[in-house]
DNA sequence: CTTGACCTTACAATAATGGGAAGGTTTATG
DNA sequence: CATAAACCTTCCCATTATTGTAAGGTCAAG
């Protein structure tokens, strides 16, 4: 299999795949003569692991710790466990900010006319002009 | 007031105010003879409103076009809404995704011992070994 | 007049991905 | 067999927003 068959089999751009071999995610697959990478099947399965971790949002970095532990016939569930958790926290924060803007707007555009005048209540409470809209006072 | 200053009273970094207008999203500011950027209250007022911008998670292009409403007296509020809309959308958008791993990765950690034995629902899912757990078939 | 705290520019790095150029290889077709 | 299309290779650049660092100029206080 050549790195464009491989591609299309895991879901990774050839690019991504070059790039997770460049920075030590994956290990260096075996080459033609010429040079062409051949991917066997444990190498495409190793993508499809990696492309259904990037699908959970899991960083380089985390995907690392996974496919170790992955390859790790001792490795205790604990460890993995740990791993989703602390990425599941990650997640929590993340969310937990965009919800906080999204309330913030969604208040500020609620009371915006939306019209053709200049009045508008996001530009104030972005300019500070006006009484703090929302702003932690509940 | 130079820029530590205007950094401080803003709450955008030094480095930020030189790059934002580096790419033109605020205008030169006065110089000294020596060089020394001098922020008039107007400039901190700008940068105050970016700040704000950004912790509601506007992009660099986005604050320029809200920084561009606010300066213009004749705007329509409309227009003001709509790009505040537009960005409620995306934040919903990434909410969405985010929240979409979340629940995966609960319901993968709910099945896993996390404990000394090497099974593990999580692996197995990344690796796609076992019965396609939550994906897609309720 | 020196020291320390400031300022300046310029360049590099981050994370993950895409785009393209310049050039070699394999495959299909005439 | 020759040539063209479709691959592959490496290398470099761009993205977004932000921080770090280096080398050097300036200002205020002692």
């Amino acid at each position: 299999m050549n790195i464009g068959q491989a591609a299309k089999a895991s879901g990774i751009s050839e690019k991504m795949i070059r790039y997770y071999e460049s920075i030590g995610l994956i290990a260096p697959v075996r080459r033609t003569a010429s040079g062409y990478r051949i991917f066997s099947e444990q190498d495409v399965h190793a993508l499809r692991f990696i492309s259904r971790a990037r699908d959970l949002g899991f960083s380089v970095e985390q995907m690392g710790n996974l496919l170790a532990l992955w390859q790790d016939r001792h490795r205790a569930s604990a460890d993995v466990k740990a791993v989703a958790q602390a990425h599941i926290e990650e997640l929590d924060d993340k969310i937990e900010k965009l919800q906080g803007m999204r309330r913030t707007l969604e208040h500020l555009v609620k009371h915006c006319h939306g019209d053709e005048r200049p009045e508008c209540p996001i530009l104030g409470d972005l300019a500070a002009e006006s009484l703090e809209l929302e702003a932690g006072t509940p």
